[in-house]
DNA sequence: CTAAGTTAGTTGATATTTACAACTAAGGCC
DNA sequence: GGCCTTAGTTGTAAATATCAACTAACTTAG
C-alpha cells in the first residue's frame, strides 16, 4: 500500500500550521519603513510581529491570502507583491509544527491610508536601520524581515522595483533619489537615465511639469503593462 | 478576543496539506535531466511527478524535509540544495486546501547512485526540452518544474552555481562546457577564465592533470567553505 | 528687467572593460 | 620529428562606463 509520490494524507491532527506573513515597505521621511503590529495575544503577546494570518479554507491562493491580510491589517490594496520564500519548522511556533510563506509588498507613502486598517492602534511604521528594526519581533520574524530587506535591496541594483515606491507620477531625479537612498550611495545622473531609458518602462506625462524655484522636471509615469524589469547591467 | 496577528488557531479539520516537492537536476548525455517519480496512487495515479511528500511530524525543516524526500526517492543526499516557492491554493489538490515548498536540487551524475533509493523502477531521468518534459505532470507540477529550470538558467548568467553539476574534480573546460549547455550559447574562453578567477572560489588541484591526445588540463575543486558566489557582471 | 541661485537635462573627454582573434604550450599519435 | 588537438595566454579594436563640465529653465532679490 505504498505511495511513493506523497505518502497517505496525514491525520489532521498531525497537519502543520500555515501561515502567511508580509513584509510592507513603504518609504516616509527620507526612511524606508516598516509596517508591524502588535500582537494581542500570546504566543509573543505584547512583542512587534509582521502582519499575518492562517490560511483559512476560503483563501483563494498563498498570494489572496496576503492580500487579504494586507487589507485587513493595513487597509492596504494593490501593492507590489512579491513571495519572499518559506520558514517552517518544529520550533518556530510553541503551539507546534509551524510553517509561514512569507511576502514583501512595497507601496508609495501617498497611496498609504491615514487610519490603518481596522486594527489601527496596534499598527505602526518603523524605519529600518541596516537590516532590523528597534523592537524585538516575535517569532523568527526579525530573520525574515532581514531577508526582506536583503532581497530588495538586491534588487534595486538591477530591476526597476524602486518605482513601487513612487507616487503614480514622479520625475527622473525624484527615482534617482529613491535608488540613492536604498542603495546608499551616490548615482552618475547621465548613466542612471541611460539605463532607464534602455529598459523603456517609462512613459511622459504630457504637458505635465513640477515646478519649483528651478528649472521644472519632466513627469512621468510607468507604461500601462509595466511589470519589473532587469537592466542588463546594475544600475 | 480578537487577536491581530494570526486570529485563533484553526480546528486541524481546516488546515490546509503541507507538501514539499523537489526538482532535482543533473546533466547526463549532455542535457539536463530532470528525477520523476510514477505516482502509485490518486490523486493522479499513474502520472509522473515529482519527487515529494507530505511534512512529517518528524520532520526538523521544510529543507529537512526536502532531503528526507530526496534520500527516500532517489538515494541522494546532501547535493546542492535551494528553495524555489510556494504555490498553494484550494484547488490544486483535490483532497482540499493544500500549499507546497517548492525545492530545486543540483547533483553530479557521477553521485548518483546506480538503484535510486527504495522506489528505483518508478523513478526515472527525464531530459528537459526547453522549460518541460516529455510526460504530462501531476497536479501544478510542470509549472513548478518550469520555474525551477527558469531560476537555474538564470542564475547560470551570474553565479557559480554550475559547479554543483561537475564532479569534485574538474578542469575550467569542463566548467565552461557546462556553463555553455545551460546557456544555451558559446562564451569566451578569456572572459570566462577572468570572472571565474576574479571570484576566486577554485583551487588548483595540485599536481593532477586530466590527460587525453593533447595539453592536459590542470584540474580545480572548490574551495573549502565555499557557497554560490555572484559575478560582478553577467559571466 | 536683470543677475544670481538652483535644479534639470545633455554632452564630451578619458579611462576601463569587453569582444574577438591570434598566439604559445603541451600532450598523444603516426 | 612533424602533425593534430585542446589548454591556456596575450594583444588589439570596439564598446561602455566614469567624471565633470556644459546648457536650459525656472524663481527670487534687487
Amino acid at each position: 500500500m505504498k505511495q511513493p509520490q506523497t505518502g497517505p494524507v496525514p491525520a489532521p491532527a498531525e497537519r502543520p500550521l500555515l501561515t502567511v506573513d508580509v513584509t510592507i515597505l513603504t518609504l516616509r521621511d527620507d526612511s524606508l519603513q516598516a509596517l508591524l503590529v502588535r500582537r494581542a495575544e500570546p504566543p509573543h503577546a505584547g512583542r512587534w510581529a509582521l502582519p499575518g494570518g492562517f490560511i483559512r479554507p476560503d483563501d483563494i491562493s498563498l498570494e489572496g491570502a496576503a492580500r487579504r491580510v494586507l487589507l485587513d491589517k493595513a487597509g492596504i490594496e494593490t501593492p507590489y507583491l512579491e513571495q519572499l520564500g518559506s520558514y517552517g519548522d518544529a520550533k518556530r511556533d510553541p503551539r507546534g509544527w509551524s510553517a509561514t510563506v512569507a511576502y514583501v509588498a512595497l507601496i508609495a507613502s501617498d497611496r498609504l491610508e491615514p487610519r490603518h486598517g481596522r486594527n489601527a492602534d496596534a499598527a505602526s511604521w518603523w524605519p529600518i536601520v541596516g537590516t532590523s528594526v528597534a523592537p524585538t519581533l516575535a517569532f523568527d520574524h526579525a530573520r525574515i524581515l532581514a531577508a526582506a530587506i536583503g532581497r530588495v535591496r538586491a534588487k534595486v541594483e538591477y530591476t526597476t522595483l524602486p518605482v513601487h515606491l513612487l507616487p503614480a507620477k514622479f520625475t527622473l531625479p525624484d527615482l534617482q533619489r529613491v535608488y540613492e537612498q536604498l542603495l546608499d550611495r551616490k548615482l552618475d545622473k547621465s548613466a542612471f537615465r541611460k539605463r532607464i531609458a534602455e529598459v523603456d518602462f517609462l512613459e511622459p506625462v504630457e504637458g505635465e511639469r513640477r515646478a519649483a524655484s528651478n528649472r521644472p522636471a519632466q513627469l512621468w509615469r510607468v507604461k500601462p503593462d509595466h511589470r519589473t524589469v532587469f537592466f542588463d547591467r546594475t544600475i
